[in-house]
DNA sequence: ATTGATTAACGTTATTTAACGTTTTATGGT
DNA sequence: ACCATAAAACGTTAAATAACGTTAATCAAT
């Protein structure tokens, strides 16, 4: 049974939604704003998202760009009535991967998600995504269990050494910005000045000491690289 | 450049939407109908398909079917005025990847064009790929590892460090431009009067100093030539 | 009371800047 | 062509800066 990740705040629209889907056999977890996202995502394990635009806090293509940071092969749909272009343009390159103008039919917007279910379903090769369990040599991670499987042992994460730790793994040997972490984690980059980050680094390197071919590079200036090789 | 096969009968439109694609720097292969699409995809070989749905001979289905038999991977946008929910399940049974309503903007196809090239992969990344391993005579090059394996031992690199021998090594035994290296490594040529590069660049000739055969040389006035012989 | 999250204070290091030296390339008069 | 001189470009070194690391203390929420 696939499961759907539901953001809007209009109560009516979201209730009719939800019901619809839910008779069509989906799970829907529905959520009225982009508050603890990133734990849905992880304990939730959603196989599509859809995202209102126009939200009360932080807008649809904000939460679409911090999804993308931790799950880069997730679907995506925005649900919106803003019908600009310009809007569009904004939708795909915050990393969604459809857009569905209001009003929509129930009709199409199932159709649609079954197509995204689809084409993303596909070629998962060249697009990373965050399983339940992330093999990082000799450890295993479980993101949505919050637990780093040592060789010495079972360490149990706290949740934002698992929400960074997720992150680093979806840009696995590649480069994570600074900044994105941040906004992705804390929402905002407020904490740019703030050695918090830093120390939940030191946590991680911890767990990882001794651990011939997993280190967490410091890109000065521009953020970090979790190499596992 | 991106390859788009197009495929609509009414000559009007087709016009335009050829114009403007062509225009924005796409190359377009216009066809009235189906007949020698299999030849028109394996000859022109391209990137994503545009088809109208009614078609004088053949549907545009059914001829998307046919595509999808020989390449699986190509993006296939349906634009139609065919609103029925209906039309959109056969479009998407039939291997489409979108589906865009008449009349549409040019701004929205374009957009979804670009889209769909990015989620099917062919998105065109500008990410020099170096291998992970680059041998350098008696030195061995570990770009993701930011590692620098001399005789003597492993020398640990700064991310300037190895973004700039990466970039060396991707042009080994060829000249690199300075300002190429500029902008690549710190994004702009803004630092050409600074000495900074040349503070890294002796960092690493440091790193291969007595090594017979292996050299970065300098070409003045145009950058730096990695000699490895 | 215990755990996780944040802050504060200070240590460390990569990166940048600055100052000056060296080498190559251009220029100009004879 | 010749040489002198200037100008441009790069090399070297050390100091300054900005960014990150570390540790312990404090805060906040069960």
């Amino acid at each position: 049974m696939k499961k759907i990740l539901y953001i809007e705040d209009e109560p009516y629209l979201a209730r009719i939604v939800k019901d619809t889907l839910t008779l069509k056999g989906y799970q829907v977890l529905h959520k009225k704003d982009g508050s603890a996202l990133l734990d849905a995502i992880n304990s939730f394990a959603p196989d599509i998202c859809l995202l209102d635009v126009m939200l009360p806090e932080v807008d649809g293509f904000t939460l679409a760009r911090h999804i993308r940071n931790i799950n880069a092969g997730i679907p995506i749909i925005f649900l919106t009535a803003k019908t600009q272009t310009e809007d569009l343009v904004k939708g795909f390159s915050a990393g969604g991967t459809d857009y569905l103008k209001k009003p929509f039919s129930m009709e199409e917007l199932i159709v649609r998600i079954d197509n995204q279910l689809k084409i993303m379903g596909k070629d998962a090769g060249a697009l990373q995504t965050l399983p339940d369990e992330v093999a990082l040599k000799q450890f295993r991670f479980y993101p949505g269990r919050f637990e780093l499987h040592a060789p010495a042992g079972v360490i149990k994460l706290s949740n934002r050494e698992s929400q960074i730790l997720a992150m680093l793994c979806a840009h696995l040997n590649t480069p994570v910005d600074r900044r994105e972490l941040l906004k992705t984690v804390w929402g905002d980059d407020s904490f740019f000045n703030s050695r918090n980050l830093d120390v939940y680094i030191r946590k991680l390197r911890g767990y990882f000491t001794g651990a011939e071919g997993i280190e967490i590079v410091t890109l000065k200036g521009q953020g970090y690289h979790f190499v596992v090789a």
